[in-house]
DNA sequence: TGTACATCAGTGAACGCGCGTTCACTGATGTAC
DNA sequence: TGTACATCAGTGAACGCGCGTTCACTGATGTAC
């Protein structure tokens, strides 16, 4: 467990974290946490537990669990817009962009499936700038623009947001259903997106 | 509360169910429940509460909670399933069929939220008959044909594979999206699935 | 029809558990003079 | 450089809570004779 050698316990001093590494590590914690369980199993006391701090300490960085919770969907939403915009790079834009953003959107899905559920249930707090704007809005906006770049010019309004609705959920529905072992996660299922499938 | 005047309190007899009732008592309840809460704050105390019963008589009935969940499970496996047979039996088959079966499933999980969710989160016990098959099994099967009546009879194996996994995939990614607030539960984009979008 | 008895579906009290949160505290750190 | 002191990030004990489940029980129901 403890790096010197002769596995003696390391005595923790009163201050084993610099300035502003205790939420660092309990976020880091979290995350680790929400890779082998759910977030409805995720308490306050087991993330301290993890980072070998007392529950109480976890009140200096977060005012209550809920906003631990909050802080670790922004780090997810971040994750999953950077995982599609990287992909949308890669892939260099026009169609194979789309598909490649769609697919960046499942894979990430399924490489962090609790975090991910978490991210899409949770509706984020007043206090937040935009309040209509929900944690997966800049992934989403993303595909948006995807979208609207196929479509013909003078596609009417209501046609695009049925194309990025269906787009969306197309994609939603794959990873939630390998999320929840409906469908394989098979990556010859997650290739078939953006390919111009028969629907 | 009680239906004879006076506010007096019906003092139960020692049994106030028929013989079987209690189950089904039971089963009303944790349903009931289901359309105001989510399925992890269901707890066995609180349906044998919402019954008027106390928390060991609900063991009678199901050796464990797990099992009071699977019961709801089925009970709406059951429920989805024929929603979307109902549906696509007015609409009578064919590709109208399909785009019925598909809104129906968008339907019925917005009409019972977290139920639906239970349904696709929960794995059956090892007991069923069909180890591999899923609550929803009945449901996907139904989509499966609805897909394949309206594939080109030499579509092959994969293309079949495919077809499926998108078309369900698309319609879940709706129904998912809409329940955790992510799209408006928007009769105007239900009703644009099957219709030929353009993905 | 009456009686003895096994069965069965409930009861209430109790268990141990882990949770989120509060409290009064301690001792190290950083700062002003 | 030394000292006094405020700040701040931790601690451990405790709280009340609701949970799933077990236990010994009770009294009504159904059955055999």
């Amino acid at each position: 467990m403890s790096s010197d050698g002769n596995s003696v316990n390391i005595e923790n001093s009163k201050r084993p974290y610099h300035h502003g590494d205790l939420r660092a590590a309990l976020l880091k914690a979290g995350l680790d946490l929400l890779e082998t369980q759910s977030a409805e199993g995720l308490s306050l006391r087991e993330v301290a537990r993890q980072v070998g701090v007392s529950p109480t300490a976890v009140y200096r960085h977060f005012p209550n669990k809920q906003s631990l919770l909050y802080a670790l969907c922004k780090h997810g939403a971040d994750g999953l817009y950077e995982a599609q915009a990287a992909a949308m790079k890669a892939a260099g834009g026009g169609p194979a962009g789309f598909a490649a953003t769609g697919q960046a959107y499942v894979r990430y899905a399924l490489a962090n499936p609790a975090l991910f559920r978490l991210l899409m249930t949770t509706k984020p707090p007043a206090e937040m700038l935009n309040p209509d704007e929900t944690y997966v809005y800049a992934a989403m906006d993303l595909l948006r623009r995807n979208v609207a770049a196929l479509l013909s010019p003078d596609a009417s309004p209501d046609i695009r947001k049925a194309a990025v609705t269906l787009a969306w959920s197309q994609v939603h529905g794959m990873a939630m259903l390998m999320l929840d072992g409906q469908l394989p996660a098979d990556e010859k299922l997650i290739s078939a997106i953006g390919r111009g499938a028969p629907f």
